[in-house]
DNA sequence: GTCTATACAGTGATAGAC
DNA sequence: GTCTATCACTGTATAGAC
């Protein structure tokens, strides 16, 4: 891997366990044994590592969320996202945690993350779109946006919720399974009675997982 | 007003205004007119003013989140919440807006800050019991804790949130009024059908109240 | 590409006069 | 109670040698 490549890999695991404000260019270069110089050869700043995680986040969702088409079925491909929220929310901790502080130091970087997040906003919805048309959920036409923002914020402020009543800051796998089944009990409550069974059987899954995480530990 | 005071109220408005971070005790002092000298000998540090503050918050809770007591009327009460969630959510942005980096530079705000909300998240697991004693909504036990996680989370991200999505970081008295919307969307799903009526009664009143606030402006 | 050394700009905080 | 002056310290970022 290249020292650009371990330098972006050890800024997010650190951001991920001290938050971005308490950790310096410093820290990252002494934590990764090369000098403060060097980082600076590689990135114009600290901002300008910020600038390539968020283009890892971006592309992560632009993998793993992929609109469905009308073939798909829509429950199958739900199972597929919530895996891909766990990933996001996992590897992508700090960037929630300190949201406000880093786009309003980077207004390029706020102008990004705005229009990425209304692009998003209409992914979000186009499936709760389909999860109707599948007969999965029951939902009015106005409540569609409002249940997309709250699956968003859901999503993006889970990981801080949590840390906040934590002494020790550190997030367990299991932390983030119980974001998954918050982000259920929001699609629950919009259930059909026909496929209550099946929600709740995904309900059941990632229930056993942050379960299984907790006993581990 | 005392010195003292002023200092306080003038911090939650730039901390609110650009963020805690942003905000250096020479800025609160300038903005006042008052020297640094002159805030270091009311304040210990800039900590310290952020656990006044915090006491503020937690006053406004006790004084305004008071537990049902069993002859109240449920759905009155609820009312009068989301008017005092509407003023919480409005004076103390800044505080959700920089969560995490307040709590983990100060581990006695954290712990009085983790006491308080599991004190707190009692208290919104109580209302919740006395809406289904009400017959305003219907739910199981076990999906109460998680509701209720749901609420707090909501009054508490939801202006980061918002914040997020703005070129300029100010809100209005209507992104808070949207805001309280989510926390009826919440409760909605779990609405009786006797009942929906009157919850939606009261989200066509904040509904009523954004739309004002929008045309003001 | 990488290092060492250092300049520079705040920020938090204090001492002592009034 | 309030001011002026000042300091120590930290974090960012650059220059120049290797």
């Amino acid at each position: 891997m290249s020292t650009k490549d371990k330098i972006i890999h050890t800024s997010i695991e650190l951001f991920n366990r001290h938050g971005e404000r308490a950790i310096t260019t410093n820290h990252i270069a002494s934590h990764m044994g090369i000098s403060p110089g060097n980082l600076y050869y590689h990135f114009k700043n600290k901002e300008d590592i910020i600038r390539h995680i968020f283009a890892l986040y971006s592309d992560h969702l632009h993998t793993h969320f992929k609109p469905l088409t009308p073939g798909d079925d829509a429950l199958e491909n739900l199972a597929g996202y919530l895996d891909s929220l766990f990933e996001l929310m996992w590897r992508f901790q700090f960037f929630y945690d300190n949201l406000g502080d880093i786009l309003s130091r980077d207004e390029e970087l706020k102008k990004g993350y705005i229009a990425f997040q209304a692009e998003l906003l209409e992914q979000v919805k186009d499936v709760l779109f389909a999860l109707r048309e599948g007969g999965i959920i029951c939902i009015e036409d106005e409540d569609v946006t409002e249940l997309a923002h709250m699956l968003k914020m859901t999503v993006s402020f889970w990981t801080p919720y949590i840390k906040a009543r934590r002494l020790s800051g550190e997030l367990a796998r299991a932390d983030i399974y119980n974001g998954i089944l918050k982000v259920l009990l929001l699609l629950k409550a919009h259930c059909t009675e026909q496929h209550l069974e099946q929600v709740n059987q995904l309900r059941a899954k990632y229930l056993a997982l942050a379960e299984t995480e907790q006993n581990d530990h």
